[in-house]
DNA sequence: CATCCTAACGCAAATCCTTTGCTTTAGTGT
DNA sequence: ACACTAAAGCAAAGGATTTGCGTTAGGATG
């Protein structure tokens, strides 16, 4: 569950470590998840260290946010399904349930505001999806690339989770699968790509409307 | 270029934001671009105002920032090149310019780091694509809808700027635009979509290599 | 098992940032 | 010209942040 680089791996560089997410997580949630309302002493007080240990290891609290963030959205167990569609699927859902949450919005945004979390973050995930992509060439499949997935189900995915204020996911999850998985096939040239037949669209809420919006 | 609603434009107000944007912007440039090494009331000092102005109005260092991005990166004014493909690749352009930098890549994630300055911001972004469509479709072409549009093209550059430290555009920007106006004629079924033949790319150097990583 | 070594932590004082109640001013409407 | 209001100035109180130095926990060495 670490990300950080521990010489001294279960000492009391650790625990400390878990004390203080342990304890912002808490302050966080108390302050219904207002990050502007939870300060380092306070954090500090809570995890039974004094607030300068925070301030040298982690800098500030965005730092500290951006840590915990990276930290908790690891992708923690590669699934096996047996197919390369169905463990994109399996992933892709508890991804997108971690991150559309209010919290994991802001969960995010914590990580995002921080470049070397973010950069951090990315590399992880590369591999992630290099291990699926693994099994399925292991299974005699030819899954798509690393960048076809981020381009077509990763990118868009996030991109309207950070600046949409959908609350649900009408973030199209099996359409963009269907859309990069298909591929290989090309199916009838004219209407395929965009706006396949048989949606799988979940247009329950307040989404970002499918088309147009209003002029200037 | 200001996206406050002033009340009373032109007067005191609007004298005070312009001072602080531009100090701060000061501030941080002579500071390299760390925004951590920057302080509110040195901003309030060299903008010629009290620190409580700055704290009244916008709360924090963080918002101000989000402000001063959202306000700094509006799309100036709709190109019109006489055709669709000429008005996007001259917006996309400029567009990729100002966020790939150093500067526009911090100036990004002081945006996004903002839940309302994000959305507002996206708000302005479909409008803006929405004028491009207007101008393709009196012209009697077919423009792509916006979600295509952000999806194809703004969410995976975006996405790696965000997430990738590439510092050179191995962004692809030519590549997705034919990717995303090709699409009605839909080219040959195989290598077309993705990989195309004549590379755009430029690789120069940390770039996120177009394949596969390391295994964990 | 005893000893040494070092990264990380605790402590406390000095500094700086942030908040807040009240007053003053600039711009607008009558 | 006069009154009204949103925004800015001022100053004091209350925290947050930084920093130098002593202490400690955990690993390394013999």
């Amino acid at each position: 569950m670490s990300l950080e680089k521990t010489p001294r791996p279960g000492g009391r560089s650790a625990r400390v470590q878990q004390a203080v997410h342990a304890a912002a997580e808490e302050l966080i949630a108390e302050n219904g998840g207002d990050r502007s309302a939870v300060t380092i002493p306070q954090i500090a007080a809570r995890a039974g260290v004094t607030p300068s240990t925070i301030y040298r290891r982690w800098g500030d609290l965005q730092q500290l946010l951006a840590a915990m963030a990276t930290d908790r959205l690891l992708p923690e167990s590669v699934p096996d399904t047996g197919s390369l569609a169905g463990d994109l699927g399996a992933w892709l859902e508890s991804y997108v349930e971690d991150f559309s949450s209010p919290l994991g919005r802001r969960i995010l945004r914590d990580m995002v505001a921080d470049d070397a979390a973010t950069t951090r973050y990315f590399q992880i995930l590369q591999d992630h999806l290099d291990t699926i992509r693994g099994a399925a060439l292991r299974r005699g499949e030819d899954p798509p690339s690393v960048d076809d997935i981020v381009d077509t189900v990763v990118a868009p995915i996030i991109y309207r989770i950070l600046f949409t204020a959908a609350e649900d996911e009408s973030l199209g999850l099996s359409r963009r699968l269907r859309q990069l998985l298909q591929r290989p096939e090309a199916g009838p040239p004219g209407a395929d790509v965009h706006a396949g037949p048989e949606h799988h669209y979940q247009t329950t809420g307040t989404a970002p409307g499918p088309e147009t919006r209003r002029l200037p």
